[in-house]
DNA sequence: GTCTATAGGACGATAGAC
DNA sequence: GTCTATCGTCCTATAGAC
C-alpha cells in the first residue's frame, strides 16, 4: 500500500476510537512508521486536511458494506438485524468504536469545523439513504421511510454510546430487538 | 455562589458543548474570573476530579428535571414529546449540546477513564430508569419497559448527534413524532 | 482561599538536508 | 518522497507569597 493509503487506513481508525482531539500526529506516526515530513507531504494542509480524507475513505468503506449487506436480505427487518450483529461482532472482536460509528468526531468538531460537520452530515445522509430505499421497497411511503430510517441511524449511533460506557453489546443487541416494532403494522400510523 | 458551585456550573456548560480535551483549564478559569491556585485548590487532584464533579452535578439536574417533567403529564408518550420539546428549545436557543445530552464527554472519555465511564454509565441508567417507571404504570411488563426506554435514550442521544451535524432541530422533531410508534398497540410485541 | 510565576511536557506545524 | 531538528504555543500541574 502507497504511504498516503497507510496513513488514511490508520488514522481512520484511531479517530474513530479516540476523537480527532484525542489522537495525535505522533500517535499516527509511530503507527504508520513514517515521519513527519512524510505527513505533511501528502496532507500539506495538516491534521484537519488528513481527517476530511479520513472522512472521506469511511464514507466507502460503510457506504459499500451496508449496501452489501442490504443487498443479502429480503427486507428492512431482517437487513438491520444481520447489519447490527456485525457492528456487535466488531465491537466484541475489537472492543472499541469502529465500523460505522464516528460519534466522537461529531460531538467533537462539529462546532469547531464546518467542513468537517458537512462530512459528517453527507455520511449520516449516505447511510440514510440506503435505509430508505430499502424500506419503499418494502413498501413504505417516502416519507414514513424517510422517518424511519433517521430513528434507525440515531438508535444505533445512541445504542453504540451506552456500549460504550457499560462495557458491553447489551443495548445494541436490545436495540437490534426492539427496532422491529417500529416496522411491523405501523406503515400507516407514522406522524400522528 | 460559593466558588467551588462556579466552577462545577461554568465547567459542566463548557464540557457538555465541547468535550472533556476540547476545554482547557485557562478557558474555564477565565470564564468564572478566577486563577489557576483557587481551582486547585477545590478540586486538588486536577481536571478528571473536576469532570466527576461535574457529571454529579449533572445527574442532580437531569433527572429533577425530566422527573418534574414525567410527573407532569399522563403517558409516557406526552411526556417523551415534552422532554424532547424542551430539548430542542435549548438547542435552538443556545444553538449547542447542553440539557441531557453529554455525548461527547463519553465518546472521548469512556476509553481512558473508567471512573468517567463509570460516572456517565450512572446517568444513563437514571435517566433510563424514569422512563422505566413509567412505562411500567402505563402497563408494560418490565421487560418491555426497559427494551422501549433504552430505544428512547439512545434514540434521542443519536438524534442531539444528528441535529449537531445537520445544525437543524428536525432531526429530534421527527424522533419525537415516530419514537411513539414504539409504544402503540406494541405492548405485547416486543422481543419476537 | 486566592493570587502569580513557572515548571515540564505534548501539541501542530515548518525548514531544510538528502 | 522521506528524514531530522526545531520553533512557538498550549496544556496540566505545582510552588510559594499574601
Amino acid at each position: 500500500m502507497d504511504t498516503k493509503s497507510l496513513i488514511i487506513t490508520i488514522a481512520t481508525t484511531l479517530f474513530q476510537q479516540k476523537g480527532y482531539i484525542g489522537v495525535g500526529l505522533n500517535e499516527i506516526l509511530k503507527e504508520c512508521n513514517i515521519s513527519k515530513g512524510s505527513l505533511y507531504h501528502h496532507f500539506p494542509n495538516g491534521k484537519e486536511e488528513l481527517l476530511i480524507a479520513c472522512l472521506q475513505s469511511l464514507k466507502e468503506t460503510i457506504t459499500t458494506d451496508i449496501v452489501e449487506i442490504f443487498g443479502r436480505y429480503q427486507n428492512t427487518k431482517k437487513a438491520t438485524n444481520a447489519m447490527i450483529e456485525k457492528i456487535i461482532h466488531n465491537l466484541e472482536t475489537e472492543g472499541t468504536l469502529t465500523g460505522y460509528t464516528f460519534s466522537s468526531i461529531v460531538s467533537e468538531m462539529a462546532l469547531l469545523s464546518d467542513a468537517v460537520r458537512n462530512a459528517c452530515a453527507e455520511l449520516y445522509q449516505e447511510i440514510e439513504n440506503i435505509y430508505v430505499n430499502k424500506l419503499t421497497a418494502d413498501g413504505y411511503s417516502k416519507e414514513n421511510a424517510r422517518s424511519i430510517a433517521l430513528l434507525m441511524t440515531a438508535s444505533i449511533e445512541g445504542g453504540m454510546m451506552l456500549c460504550l460506557t457499560q462495557k458491553t453489546s447489551e443495548p445494541l443487541k436490545i436495540i437490534s430487538k426492539t427496532i422491529p416494532n417500529i416496522f411491523d403494522d405501523n406503515v400507516n400510523v407514522v406522524n400522528l
